[in-house]
DNA sequence: CGGACGTTTCGGCGCCGGCCGAAGTGTCCG
DNA sequence: CGGACACTTCGGCCGGCGCCGAAACGTCCG
């Protein structure tokens, strides 16, 4: 079976622990340049570079240089979903964590990015506040009401899937992905309602955030 | 971070041809014995024992012992999402393909099983038809009406997740997985109005087939 | 019991692929 | 123009892994 001959190279793409990494790394949403990959995960940066252009003719990434800068990102949302779909397929079981390890990555499961939406406990909270107030139908379908709220927020439907559940790996729920997802994500961070920290891929909900949720009926 | 690393494992599984081929197989659902498989991708015993162990330990295959057998099927609906997932990914870009080639995985298209719902053109038709019954929604979650409908044809809620979109590779299209389209598939080969080609993955409607699903109100 | 057969273990072979450092290319900037 | 810097290409090293065949193991059946 020729497909499963596909499978098996796109498979290999993802089966080194230094190309892992990237698109670890990369699952922030944002562009990173070759050097900070290689910095990243710790290789030379001749080994980067050939990793990289690997992984750009599998098409798993794109490439924009700028420069003298080799700038890249996952090659689009539906990378992200392989990605999510993997790790929450590799991702812990219930296997209880030791104390540091937990607390290492407690920030992390209570609020981080997947890709370019909410995703960790901060995740869950939105998707059940979207419940609540009947934006989305338990299995994450945008309503026609939600639709007119989701607008009001400045959301414009695109030819992008409007909405999409992804299955979150730290709390095993699934929660809102897709163009929606998306906004929702765009909205919070240009309101000051959500910051990162530092330059991971975990977030806070500020203070003028827990005031904003309560605004819009959010939990 | 240790998540890739996990993700990369799994990854290293299916990076192998034949590991993916195995895989593949037993996309069909059933239970394979070693040999089947080792045969099937062209193998030899030997090697096929050692990618079985390798893929049992690292949770995508179960298998259960009777006598001198070795039965392996996929470790669960999560696995068959994966490979999903993930041959839609690596799947057949827009590329035209020759004619005999095209004939050849005619057959597939036409209709498949993918793990254990309808998949191709019969499971895009499906799709379609419920979709016109009101049974779901074009998210392919299912509505009130729809439930009831599906109660009708001996359809009763378990653990597993209702229903789920599953994205065709050879369509392109959702379609509707989960345990509601595993249930339909049940019904429709009990009933003889689908039956395998062989002892392949593909699928026709049989002219009861055709009545049948004129009854339902199917197209 | 003894032969047939499905499966597993082991040793050995060969190749693929990840890694690095050194040298080369291209870009920026003083 | 010349140095600093980001990146790439190349050669070489090394480990891992997929493959097989031979031999051992376990089960079935006459």
């Amino acid at each position: 079976m020729v497909l499963m001959e596909a499978l098996a190279q796109v498979a290999a793409l993802l089966a080194d622990r230094t190309r892992a990494a990237f698109c670890g790394a990369l699952l922030d949403g944002r562009a990173w340049t070759a050097t900070e990959l290689a910095t990243h995960a710790r290789v030379a940066p001749s080994t980067a570079s050939e990793h990289l252009s690997r992984l750009i003719e599998g098409g798993l990434l794109v490439e924009h240089r700028q420069g003298r800068h080799r700038y890249v990102s996952l090659a689009g949302p539906h990378v992200a979903e392989l990605l999510e779909t993997m790790t929450a397929f590799a991702g812990p079981d219930p296997k209880p964590r030791g104390l540091r390890a937990a607390s290492a990555s407690e920030a992390m499961a209570r609020g981080r990015t997947c890709y370019d939406h909410l995703a960790g406990k901060l995740g869950i909270a939105l998707k059940s506040g979207l419940l609540d107030l009947g934006v989305v139908t338990s299995e994450l379908a945008i309503t026609e009401p939600g639709m007119v709220w989701l607008k009001e927020l400045g959301f414009e439907p695109s030819k992008r899937q409007v909405s999409r559940a992804c299955l979150d790996w730290t709390e095993r729920v699934p929660h809102l992905a897709g163009a929606a997802g998306a906004h929702l994500c765009d909205v919070f961070f240009e309101r000051g309602w959500t910051k990162r920290i530092g330059t991971t891929r975990a977030v806070v909900l500020t203070p003028a955030g827990e005031q904003g949720w309560r605004d819009l009926g959010l939990s």
